[in-house]
RNA sequence: GGCUGGAUGGCAGAGUGGUCAUGCAGCGGACUGCAACUCCGUGUACGCCGGUUCGAUUCCGACUCCAGCCUCCA
C-alpha cells in the first residue's frame, strides 16, 4: 500500500501524511459565519472536506471531524437588526438551512459543531493567557488586540513579512492599536449590542479566537488536519496560528489544507461581490447528485469555473455511470446515499443510519485493479478527478460484462458504487436518478407510460411512423425514450438546459 | 507594490522527462425497424522565448496573461 500525500499550505508542496496518534486523524475546518444562505463557495468546502473525511476513513483512520459555526459577529447583529429577529432566532434558522443544504448534497454531518457563543469561557480564558505572556493587551477603549510583532513566526502560513505589509497600504489605521497589524480579540460591546461579561468588560469574541479556542477544545493543542476556505489562509488562519501557538507554546498545527475557489465570469463568487448563487438556488433546477458530482469531478485545490453549463456537463457524465447500473439488481446494496459506515447526516439519527445499512460490504470476485487504481489517485493528495478516471473505465467495463457474461455484471456493479460511494457519490436508484433528476416531469409517470405502451401498439402494427411520432412527441418535452430487451424505458432531460 | 496559485486538444479536466488520462461534443463503424443506451475505432493538446537533455507539455530562467490574498468573505 502506498503512502498517501497530502499538500500542505505552509510548506507549499506535498508532504506523506503521518497522523500524530497513529489510526487517528484530528481535523478541524472553519465553518460558515450563519448571517445568510450557503452558496457555492461553501458547498465547495463541505464537499471538499467531506470527500476528505470519507477516504480517510476509508483507509481505516478513526476520523474526528469538527467544523465550527460562527454565530455571533458584525454581520448577523446587523442582519438580525434589519430582520427585526432575535440573533438566536436568526443563526438557528441559518443553522438549519445549512444543514438541508449540506444533507442533500450527501455530506456528513462533522462529528462536533462547536458553536463560538457555547464557548465564550474557553476564548476568555485563552485570551487571558495571552495577556498573561505577553502576546495581547486591552486597549483604553475596552477591546483587546493580539500584539503581532510579538510572535515571532506571524506572516510564516503566508509567507508574509510584516514590514512589507505595513506598506502594503489598505491597513487600517485605529489609534487605539500599539501597531496596526494588531488584530482584535475581544470586542467591547457598544450599548445595547449583544454581551457577555469578561475581565475587560462586557463584549463578544473576535472572530480568529473563536476558532483557537474551540479547536483545543474539541481536539487539543496540536492536532493533524486544519482546513477552509481559500480566502481564509490570510489573515484568519495567521492569526489562529499566532494565537494558539503562542498560549499553549506548542506546535498548533501540521498539516494545512485549502481548498479552492468558486468563480463566476472568472472573478471569485463571494458575498461581497455579490455575485453569488446559494445552494438552495441551483438546488431547485438541478439534481444535488450533479452538483456535488461538478465540484468532485476537479481537484479540491483547483479553482473552478461556475457556469450553469457545467452543470449540463456533470449530468451527462453521472448519466453514463448510471446507464450502467441501469437494470442490474442491486439486491443487498444500499440506496440511501449514506456513507460507507452508516454515518448520519444532519437531522438523523445514528440509528436511522444505521437502519439505512451502508455501501462500503467488500465486493468478492472483483478484479482489484479498479481499487488499486482508485486507492492510488485518491492517495495522491485526493485526486478525485483522477479517481473518476478509474470509475469510468470500470462502468465500461460492466457495460461489457452485461453483454458478454451477464452472471458477472452484478459484481462490477456493486465495486462501481462501493467505489462511488468513497466520493459520496453513485448511491441512488438508477432509474430514478435518469428518471427525474432534472426536476419538473411534464407529464406524470402515468401519462408517460400510456403513450409507451401507444408506441409499442403502433410498433408491433409496424406502424413506425405512428410509433416515431409519439417518440419524438415526448422527445420535446424532454422524455428520453430507451427500447431494450426488457422494455422500453425512459429518462428525463431537461429541454432547454 | 508584496505574497500565493494557474495557463493542457472545440469545452471541462487529470497527469507525465520518451508508446494511454478521463468525460462531454465531433467523425467512422457495430448494435437497433429507425433511434436512445452501449461497444469498437478516431485528435501532431500542452501560453510565449530561451536553457539543461539523446529527447521537455513535464526540469531551470525570463516574459505575457489570468485569478486569489494583503479589508469582512468558504
Amino acid at each position: 500500500m502506498t503512502d498517501m500525500q497530502i499538500y500542505n499550505t505552509l510548506t507549499r508542496r506535498k508532504e506523506p501524511f503521518t497522523p500524530i496518534e497513529p489510526g487517528r486523524v484530528r481535523m478541524y475546518v472553519c465553518g460558515m459565519t450563519v448571517y445568510d444562505y450557503c452558496h457555492l463557495g461553501h458547498a465547495r468546502v463541505m464537499v471538499a472536506f467531506d470527500v476528505i473525511t470519507r477516504y480517510l476513513r476509508h483507509r481505516g483512520y478513526d476520523v474526528t471531524y469538527v467544523r465550527n459555526v460562527t454565530d455571533i459577529d458584525d454581520k448577523i447583529l446587523r442582519r438580525a437588526d434589519e430582520n427585526g429577529e432575535t440573533i438566536a432566532s436568526l443563526t438557528e434558522r441559518m443553522i438549519e438551512a445549512m444543514h438541508e443544504d449540506e444533507a442533500r448534497l450527501g455530506v456528513l454531518a462533522p462529528d462536533q459543531e462547536p458553536r463560538a457563543t457555547r464557548h465564550i469561557d474557553d476564548i476568555i480564558a485563552m485570551i487571558e493567557t495571552l495577556m498573561a505572556k505577553g502576546y495581547a493587551y486591552a486597549a483604553d477603549n475596552g477591546d483587546v488586540y493580539y500584539r503581532v510583532r510579538r510572535f515571532e513566526g506571524y506572516g510564516k502560513l503566508n509567507n508574509r513579512d510584516l514590514d512589507e505589509m505595513r506598506s502594503g497600504a489598505r491597513i487600517e489605521v485605529d489609534e487605539h492599536k500599539e501597531d496596526p497589524l494588531d488584530f482584535v480579540l475581544w470586542k467591547a460591546a457598544k450599548p445595547g449590542e449583544a454581551s457577555w461579561p469578561s475581565p475587560w468588560g462586557e463584549g463578544r469574541p473576535g472572530w480568529h479566537i473563536e476558532c483557537s479556542a474551540m479547536s483545543k477544545c474539541c481536539l487539543g493543542e496540536t492536532f493533524d488536519i486544519h482546513g477552509g476556505g481559500p480566502d481564509l489562509t490570510f489573515p484568519h488562519h495567521e492569526n489562529e496560528i499566532a494565537q494558539s501557538e503562542a498560549a499553549n507554546g506548542k506546535p498548533f498545527v501540521n498539516t494545512w489544507m485549502h481548498a479552492g475557489a468558486v468563480r463566476v465570469n472568472h472573478e471569485k463568487m463571494s458575498k461581497s461581490l455579490g455575485n453569488f448563487f446559494t445552494i438552495r438556488e441551483v438546488l431547485e433546477h438541478h439534481d444535488p447528485e450533479v452538483v456535488r458530482y461538478l465540484l468532485v469531478a476537479s481537484h479540491y485545490r483547483s479553482a473552478i469555473n461556475y457556469a450553469p453549463e457545467s452543470l449540463a456537463d456533470a449530468r451527462k457524465s453521472l448519466e453514463r455511470f448510471y446507464n450502467s447500473l441501469a437494470g442490474l439488481s442491486l439486491e443487498g446494496l444500499s440506496l440511501d446515499g449514506l456513507s460507507q459506515e452508516g454515518r448520519p447526516y444532519h437531522g438523523q439519527s445514528r440509528e436511522e443510519a444505521a437502519a439505512l445499512g451502508g455501501a462500503g460490504a467488500v465486493v468478492e470476485g472483483v478484479d482489484s485493479d479498479f481499487d488499486r487504481r482508485f486507492t492510488a489517485a485518491m492517495d495522491d493528495d485526493f485526486n478525485t478527478a483522477g479517481a473518476l478516471s478509474v470509475l469510468f473505465d470500470l462502468a465500461r467495463e460492466l457495460n461489457r460484462t452485461k453483454k458478454e457474461a451477464p452472471d458477472q455484471a452484478p459484481a462490477l456493479a456493486a465495486e462501481l458504487r462501493r467505489l462511488g460511494g468513497i466520493l459520496g457519490l453513485l448511491q441512488q436508484d438508477p432509474a430514478l436518478f435518469l428518471k427525474a433528476g432534472a426536476g419538473e416531469l411534464p407529464l406524470s409517470e402515468a401519462e408517460i407510460q400510456a403513450k409507451i405502451d401507444e408506441r409499442a401498439a403502433a410498433k408491433k402494427a409496424k406502424d413506425f411512423a405512428t410509433a416515431d411520432g409519439i417518440r419524438d412527441e415526448l422527445a420535446a418535452l424532454g422524455i428520453i425514450l430507451k427500447d431494450s430487451r426488457e422494455g422500453t424505458g425512459w429518462v428525463f432531460e431537461r429541454p432547454e438546459a
